[in-house]
DNA sequence: TGATAAATTCGATGATATCGAATAACTATT
DNA sequence: AATAGTTATTCGATATCATCGAATTTATCA
């Protein structure tokens, strides 16, 4: 289908910053001979480029760890979009009101990326930091994408790559169950999520739409609700159903006339 | 001085990824090819291979830019800073009782790169974007860090790299000048910059020093101020420093035990 | 439909990334 | 203070692999 000439330096340097963005801490050059199995003069060579363009930053004892001017292109990215301009507002709404935590979420693969968050409201804990990957089969957004795959095939293929794993003893790991659950998700128009990654979590996710009708991202609400039908709950439903239809309707009409 | 194997592939596609993220819009392979001055078929290579790891992204009319896993890996190198997570509060606070907006900033080669910012009280508009580079030697914070400078050699090479050019016609391009401005920074403690960037804006940085004294991070605030001797800007200047003198202290006892 | 431009594929060539081993720098321990 | 164990770094020969221009396909526009 598709994949050009693999060069398979630029491969593995991109696999070095992927092992680099994993860990939380910087890491020796030795264990990322261990983790990457390429030995470590090919590393060296590899992060010495990647070092003068700042991709990558050695600290005094050695030790490697992402640049700052990864930073700086992650930044770009993000102002790239035009959709965290448009939900910003809404999204500060959405966590004001609901005093939880609101997010702004896309796919990536067989994994959900967020993309934005606000927590306006208390000073609740952060729930999961920006740009983090989150699983499909058991949040409200990763179900929502699901849910709306292009075809059932996707959908399986999605599942296949991160085969559904119990976070919490409400995790849906049965494929049937599973089914059922993203059917009901699709005919009520949004996704919610009851304990099933964090034990005391709840979460709602509502679709934002690109041209053509297709799912593009998700707007959702999660934090410490007592059950997924109380008030607040189900005003977070409403509010986030709302606001992603509207974000909608801008984001159409910005990319009508550019 | 420093500086091991240069693995070509790979600094080509460094410098593919600078160049996405140089442009405002995605770019066309022939444009890459015209800013590169690499063959085609060696731009499309390296860019399929840095697709396959969501390094770049191709839009549905065949145009790349910048990938998702870039966003991710920049919010990683984000989180793995102490000093985002401490200024957090301080940036909000300063923002709000000075009602412009509050920056943290860092040094990065001959430019000062904005790591964090806050404009909690009124709406203004957004001075420049979160990730951007800003030059050195009319801004406060990049005066701050010339001012700061190791040595008269280092000040000197920054300022190589980066000749003063006129932003407005307050900016500071005699060298004399800016030496003895760079004098008085370093006397008073803090930097001041008047409509040298642009014109209207003024801003204030303040030092955060690292282990051993040596300057780390700026603290400031920029906005509409009308002259840099009101008692608002005097006010910014004040809570500026402290707050940056308070940051240092918190980044102090952090790295006292890990 | 034809014309223009762009993205992509292909294959031979030689430049160059690779790899193991040796060395240097550094830390912690005795 | 000396050593043992770690780690980053350098080096050079070999064959792999990236490179490049031209050809092909695909898309866009008149």
């Amino acid at each position: 289908m598709e994949g050009g000439k693999k060069i398979r330096s630029v491969d593995k340097a991109m696999a070095l910053l992927e092992l680099l963005g994993e860990s939380r801490s910087p890491m020796t050059l030795a264990e990322l001979e261990r983790r990457s199995g390429l030995p470590k003069s090919t590393i060296h060579g590899l992060l010495s480029t990647m070092r003068e363009h700042h991709m990558v930053s050695q600290q005094a004892d050695g030790r490697y760890c992402l640049g700052l001017r990864l930073f700086e292109l992650g930044c770009a990215v993000s102002a790239s979009w035009d959709v965290t301009g448009v939900a910003a507002p809404y999204l500060a709404k959405l966590s004001s009101v609901t005093g939880a935590t609101a997010f702004l979420a896309v796919r990536s693969g067989g994994e959900a990326v967020t993309l934005d968050q606000s927590r306006e409201g208390s000073g609740l804990r952060i729930v999961s930091e920006t740009g983090c990957r989150l699983p499909l089969y058991c949040t409200s957004q990763g179900k929502l994408f699901l849910a709306y795959c292009s075809s059932e095939a996707e959908q399986a293929r999605l599942l296949r790559a991160h085969p559904p794993v119990p976070h919490t003893p409400h995790t849906i790991t049965d494929p049937d169950q599973l089914a059922q659950e993203l059917r009901k998700i699709r005919a009520q128009g949004y996704a919610v999520e009851d304990g099933e990654f964090r034990i005391g979590l709840r979460s709602v996710s509502a679709p934002i739409f690109g041209l053509g009708g297709t799912l593009q991202y998700a707007l959702g609400v999660v934090g410490l609700f007592r059950r997924t039908t109380t008030p607040e709950f189900t005003l977070a439903i409403r509010l986030a159903t709302e606001y992603a239809a509207q974000i909608s309707d801008e984001l159409e009409a910005l990319s009508g006339r550019p």
